[in-house]
DNA sequence: ACATAAGATGAGAAGGAACTCACCTTCAGA
DNA sequence: TCTGAAGGTGAGTTCCTTCTCATCTTATGT
């Protein structure tokens, strides 16, 4: 048997591991990043010393958890800058992102926290290669100011990904939020910057 | 003897008791929110017994912080509001804040992450309508967007303080990505009362 | 100076979480 | 089918934290 890309490992021992990673994801959603090890395991269906051979300590779970979701989000970066309008494909990536944060609340915020202890630099490097590509691209029609660096960006992200998790976070927040957000990264005219202001100058 | 607002408690009680804050604050700062009340005892210079004398549970030690904290800002924000130029000083002190917060970092962090457990409603509230003034008034200026609320000035201000706690936050990074979110907050348009279109479609 | 109650102390109880390991179960190749 | 090794199990170990309490210390009023 063994599956191509298969390391020659049993195949249970492959299908624990991928629960593990499931349930450890719902674990912390629900329940912040504090969660035990052996709720992880009850919701896994698996015992506890199941877990700690898949992964040795928790700190490899946790960055096994957070490669995967960076690479979600670069993928979902990537697919935005290949087929999305460039003008708007960066506030996309943004409002989902956030989204994504609201459901998978403490996840994401354990990405900041943890993030120094955490060796998932390279991950993180893709990411913001990804980001870097679909700033450039607005940048090229004018659609977002021009001296706006991609660390400005991405810690902006992860600031109201971070804020998702506030009590007073809600649908409507969020949209005024990231629309003072967007505005902020929106170059002041219009278009040209000769023009005094036109009024309706839309195309 | 005893000085005026005294409650007719012992002096060694209170002094006691301002120390533990303020050690407490200090370990929170340096060590995180999970810092351990031992920690807190051998930096106040006393015994672990008589932390929990004074503050009944680590949650009430936190929460006396909080509320500290919380003053101290509004304070602030009431300085500016009667001092200051009305078009700046919602900046000022949204530039202070997060000063404060790169300073007392999980202090702050801390404070939105208990913020839904911990009772500090009420000093909440007191700095939202600090800054509710300091808004209202650059708005009557001009230099505000008008549709902008307090709630949204709040929220982009916690996401700015947690986002301190980032391993990339530097003062130049700081500096731009604030500068992002006051262009985010300011209008279109500076002078013409005339304003086409500030970016509507999103969504 | 004395009495006394408020305050301080720190060993330890109680509870929880990460992690281990000796033993059992199951997969997969021959 | 048989067998060896990969994988699974979960009670137990270790460590750490919050919180208690019997006992000692000291501030304060008289």
């Amino acid at each position: 048997m063994s599956t191509p890309k298969n390391k020659g490992v049993r195949a249970d021992g492959r299908r624990n591991r991928a629960r593990i990673l499931a349930a450890a994801e719902g674990v912390f959603a629900d329940n912040g990043p504090s969660a035990s090890t052996e709720q992880i395991a009850v919701r896994a269906g698996v015992a506890i010393g199941t877990i700690f051979r898949h992964f040795p300590t928790k700190q490899a779970l946790l960055q096994a958890i957070m490669k995967d979701l960076l690479r979600q989000l670069t993928d979902q970066a990537d697919a935005l800058a290949a087929n999305g309008d460039p003008a708007t494909a960066l506030f996309t990536f943004f409002t989902q992102t956030v989204e994504q944060a609201v459901r998978k609340k403490s996840v994401i915020d354990l990405l900041a926290r943890t993030g120094i202890d955490l060796q998932i630099t390279e991950a993180v490097q893709l990411l913001d290669h990804s980001v870097h590509t679909l700033l450039t691209r607005a940048q090229d029609v004018g659609a977002i100011t021009p001296t706006t660096r991609t660390d400005e960006v991405t810690t902006l992200l992860a600031a109201m990904c971070q804020a998702t998790t506030l009590p007073s976070w809600n649908p409507d927040l969020q949209h005024r939020t990231l629309a003072v957000i967007f505005h902020g990264l929106t170059p002041n005219p219009p278009n040209p910057p000769n023009q005094a202001n036109d009024k309706q100058a839309e195309h």
